[in-house]
DNA sequence: CAAAGATTGTGATGATATATCATCTTTAAA
DNA sequence: TTTAAAGATGATATATCATCACAATCTTTG
């Protein structure tokens, strides 16, 4: 009866946030949307835009990944929000987990008493690497 | 000589960033590129996507304009770059120029000589009309 | 004037994100 | 057990954001 071989190939819940998830957690670097949905095409899991998007706010909600807005990519997360620093010349991400500024970012919104939920700190500019 | 389009009214040089940096000061809030390109044909002035994102660059190089990275819109700027608070509820932004998170950013940077150019601290969350 | 270079205008295209609808599964109530 | 409601899924279409390519026009400069 559940034998579920009935029409469409129809996959258990929340079972492509463990696809993303491993998908993001192998990539050195932040991915697009669109790049994940590639991906995933090479293990033979066809994943529509929205399939991904819809996993992702999942994903984003639980922390589990973080949104780098700047530039639309996406990586894993571990809970904490970090610091993304660009490079403009090579492309790469660095991501450190600094309290400092993350401290001194809260403090200024309580100052002006807003509730923050999600906070995004970047910085775009040149790696150690490419300047020298 | 191959087309026969010689009916083009063209602009002065820069003429283009007098409209569109009159459109953001007049704007309280954000506004993306496309939303700038209806403005301005309110005002009689026909702008592709091309000439808005053009126009923007330089705005932006020049950072009479900055660009709210975590929903692809823009303000005026001037000179400095700002913290954003963006209120998920009433779709608010407050723009405040705190030095505090600023330093402690750029004091990351330096400890991983990291070169930074420009940089984006975004808030979201609730803001206090909301809240209450 | 003529060449060179910058700026503009336009259409096409690429990239990112959401809307909508139909189907299926789970859950819980009747 | 039957049924209804709620939530998750799959697929297509569409909206939104951004860039590219190329020709036409203007400005500068020799």
């Amino acid at each position: 009866m559940t034998d579920s071989s009935a029409g469409n190939a129809r996959r258990k819940p929340f079972e492509i946030d463990g696809i993303i998830t491993e998908i993001l957690s192998r990539s050195s670097q932040p991915i697009g949307a669109y790049e994940i949905a590639r991906q995933a095409r090479k293990q033979a899991h066809r994943l529509s835009p929205t399939q991904v998007y819809r996993c992702l706010d999942r994903l984003l909600a639980a922390r589990e990944v973080e949104r780098i807005v700047s530039i639309n990519a996406y990586v894993t997360a571990s809970g904490h929000e970090r610091i993304h620093l660009l490079c403009k010349t090579c492309g790469e991400v660095k991501s450190v987990d600094e309290n400092i500024p993350k401290e001194a970012l809260r403090s200024v919104a309580k100052s002006v008493k807003f509730q923050a939920s999600t906070t995004h700190i970047e910085v775009q500019g040149q790696c150690r690497s490419c300047r020298s």
